[in-house]
DNA sequence: AGAGATCGGATAGGGTCGCT
DNA sequence: AGCGACCCTATCCGATCTCT
């Protein structure tokens, strides 16, 4: 056994070195040595520490992963809130986007900065002198929950920062294609259900309550943004994202500076191409207004930033058959059409059911029971049709008409208004208050 | 006064996990 | 096996605001 001075200075040593090599390999992509000779450090450190408990740190690279299971999930109350934003489709709306900018700032063109838009969950982290203090899930933005044993477990989310900053920052945690094809593929020969797509996986890995599952599982992370970061004293979003990577975290590396629109619809035509070379799913692009100040002066909706936009990427489509049609009726009375589809694999996921919204909507788009029907995600999430095929009818298709009755308690039906949308049940007493959703067709 | 933007709330979808 | 909570976000709708 090497005495404890020996051992004091050895462990500071290993540490060091093994930070450095983290470093190296998760956030430059640049490992300097092989993976058996940085298990070789670990394994000594890991001995080193058995032999001195009381030289254990909490920012120790080897007490990533917690040796137990966690109760349950506490609530986060966020200090700052985890806006969402707004997304847009196509060039226009991103020209729109533009010029409501350059309108609110008065000015002739603005800088942008395009990011790659991460498939995964958004999670915040605080760091206090350096050390990872907490990370918690997004949730409705307010409120999230407390998974920093999970966040733990990532192993390219460093235990502590390159400088001793006391910090708050966001980030998206994803499962890389290649983990989540491994995982498959292991789930498959153990007759396990397969994880449906990478982000939902990442979503289900990180609320595991076993943290050592979470270590198995892989997870990796980007973080794109900091809370307050002129105390920082950063100017730019570019020169925040160079900031995170500089104390320790891994940002996505492919973002570039744009003068104007032009640039910003090059950048998504671009990567609408490139996007599937990557390990990570990406949905889209995020336009940010480049100049922190700019940002700062235009501010935030309840819901989203004004200094930024989601630029999506075109939404895959399927073609399926409509067999029904479901009446959902909503604790206001408002009774939805629901369209029941042919199973359809459809971006990762089965989709059996889209919401038609109101009886103004299956008119307009002249959508009919078993007509051949093209459904896309909105946002890779939300399954909806685009449009009925009616080359593909064979006259056996029905109508869709409203109801002339409640289909829960048989009422009186209308509209509240001439120029609603929302057909309602009108009696008040509708146990649809209570059990909402009737059969019909 | 009227148009348009923006707000929150309600409702919608599929998937995964944890619990019973 | 079934259920509820949670993850993510789209759309609708009435209300409220801001601008012309």
């Amino acid at each position: 056994m090497i005495p404890f001075e020996e051992a004091k200075r050895r462990i500071e040593e290993l540490r060091k070195e093994i930070d450095r090599h983290a470093y190296k390999y998760y956030v430059l992509d640049d490992p300097e040595i092989s993976d058996v000779e940085y298990d070789r450090l670990m394994k000594e450190l890991t001995e080193l520490e058995d032999q001195y408990p009381e030289l254990k740190t909490p920012d120790s690279p080897t007490v990533r992963v917690g040796l137990r299971p966690i109760d349950s999930f506490k609530e986060v109350v966020h200090e700052h809130r985890l806006f969402s934003l707004d997304n847009t489709y196509s060039a226009e709306e991103v020209m729109q986007f533009d010029k409501r900018i350059r309108e609110a700032l008065n000015v002739d063109s603005v800088q942008y900065v395009c990011e790659l838009k991460i498939d995964g969950l958004s999670i915040s982290l605080k760091y206090e002198d350096g050390l990872l203090l907490r990370g918690a899930t997004r949730g409705n933005g307010f409120v999230g929950e407390d998974v920093t044993e999970n966040i733990k477990a990532i192993k390219s989310i460093p235990l502590r920062l390159r400088k001793d900053l006391s910090i708050e920052l966001r980030g998206e945690v994803y499962l890389p294609k290649d983990v989540f094809n491994e995982l498959n593929k292991v789930r498959a020969e153990s007759n396990l259900q397969l994880f449906a797509n990478p982000r939902n996986a990442a979503a289900g890995t990180l609320r595991q309550l076993d943290p050592r599952e979470v270590s198995k599982r892989k997870l990796s992370a980007f973080f794109y943004q900091i809370v307050e970061p002129e105390r920082f004293g950063l100017k730019s979003q570019s020169e925040q994202l160079e900031f995170l990577r500089t104390i320790g975290l891994k940002v996505e590396p492919n973002f570039e500076v744009a003068d104007g629109t032009e640039d910003v619809i090059e950048f998504w035509k671009k990567w609408s191409g490139l996007k599937s070379s990557l390990n990570y799913a990406v949905d889209g692009t995020v336009v940010k207004v480049e100049d922190l100040h700019l940002q700062q002066e235009l501010g935030y909706t309840t819901k989203a930033p004004r200094w930024a936009i989601a630029f999506k990427f075109p939404a895959e489509q399927a073609t399926t058959k409509l067999t029904g049609v479901t009446l959902g009726v909503g604790r206001l009375g408002t009774i939805t059409p629901v369209a029941e589809l042919e199973p359809v694999q459809l971006a990762g996921t089965t989709v059996k059911r889209a919401s038609m919204h109101n009886f103004d909507f299956v008119r307009e788009k002249d959508i009919r029971i078993f007509d051949t029907v093209i459904v896309e995600k909105a946002g890779e999430i939300i399954p909806q049709i685009v449009k009925s095929i009616p080359d593909k009818r064979t006259g056996e298709e029905q109508r869709i008409d409203p109801p002339s009755q409640c289909p829960v308690c048989g009422g009186q039906v209308g509209k509240e208004r001439e120029e609603d949308g929302a057909l309602k049940g009108l009696n008040p007493a509708c146990p649809a208050k209570l059990s909402r959703r009737g059969q019909f067709f």
